[in-house]
DNA sequence: ACCGCGATGCCCT
DNA sequence: GGGCATCGCGGTA
């Protein structure tokens, strides 16, 4: 399947995180290889959005990559405990970005079950499988993204998005998830997931 | 099922 | 020093 390119992340945060559902996100690590579908994302729209950690033009060596050309990801530590996974959208200067929030497990099942409960994946509850890597904190662990991959060019072969088997789905928007502070921009619909999948966060935002 | 809470560390208009 | 684009647990039902 073909590797996204650049073009594509050099469009509208919204437009990116609408069409990135059904695209399969890749992490090679090693000799080995996780993919997963991507089945829920948020867009932050940059300066003009309160959200986003780029509002109002802030420039802070965390979000730096942020301020770098498109298809480039931006990871960043959370609660101290978990790290949240962007990709970068829009031309250098223009500080967007789509958070992948829920993704459903496709390949290296295996690592998948070590990562997140250092178990093998025959031994996982059902409540574990179910939680595999259904929010933003989980995928990164299930999938091995951390700092290090921060500024990663997903025009490369390490870390990278390709195309999906193309079936048909519906897309549902919704209010993005843990923003109360975002005042008028907490209510805009940037949030996006695939009507009905299993791994998507909640289908029931506050 | 839902709800409340604590963990834990980096970042900083 | 306060806040955070989260998660898992233990309580109640």
């Amino acid at each position: 399947m073909k590797t996204l390119a650049r073009e594509f992340y050099n469009r509208d945060s919204v437009i990116v995180a609408r069409e990135l559902l059904g695209k399969v996100l890749v992490h090679r690590i090693n000799e080995q290889e996780v993919f997963a579908k991507i089945v829920e994302t948020e867009a932050y729209m940059g300066v003009k959005d309160k959200a986003a950690h780029s509002y109002g033009g802030r420039r802070t060596p965390r979000v730096e990559v942020m301020y770098g050309g498109p298809g480039f990801s931006y990871v960043f530590l959370i609660y101290g405990m978990y790290y949240c996974f962007n990709i970068v959208t829009m031309e250098e200067g223009n500080p967007q970005a789509v958070l992948v929030r829920a993704v459903e497990p496709l390949g290296g099942i295996e690592l998948m079950a070590q990562n997140r409960f250092m178990r093998t994946y025959d031994q996982l509850t059902r409540s574990e499988i179910n939680r595999l890597t259904n929010g933003p904190g989980k995928l990164c662990k299930a999938l091995q993204i951390d700092k290090s991959i921060n500024g990663e060019d997903l025009c490369g072969n390490k870390l990278y998005v390709k195309e999906g088997n193309g079936e048909h789905f519906d897309v549902v928007s919704s209010k993005r998830i843990g923003i109360e502070y975002a005042e008028e921009a907490k209510d805009f619909l940037w949030r996006f997931y695939v009507k009905g999948n299993k791994h998507v966060s909640t289908t029931t935002p506050k």
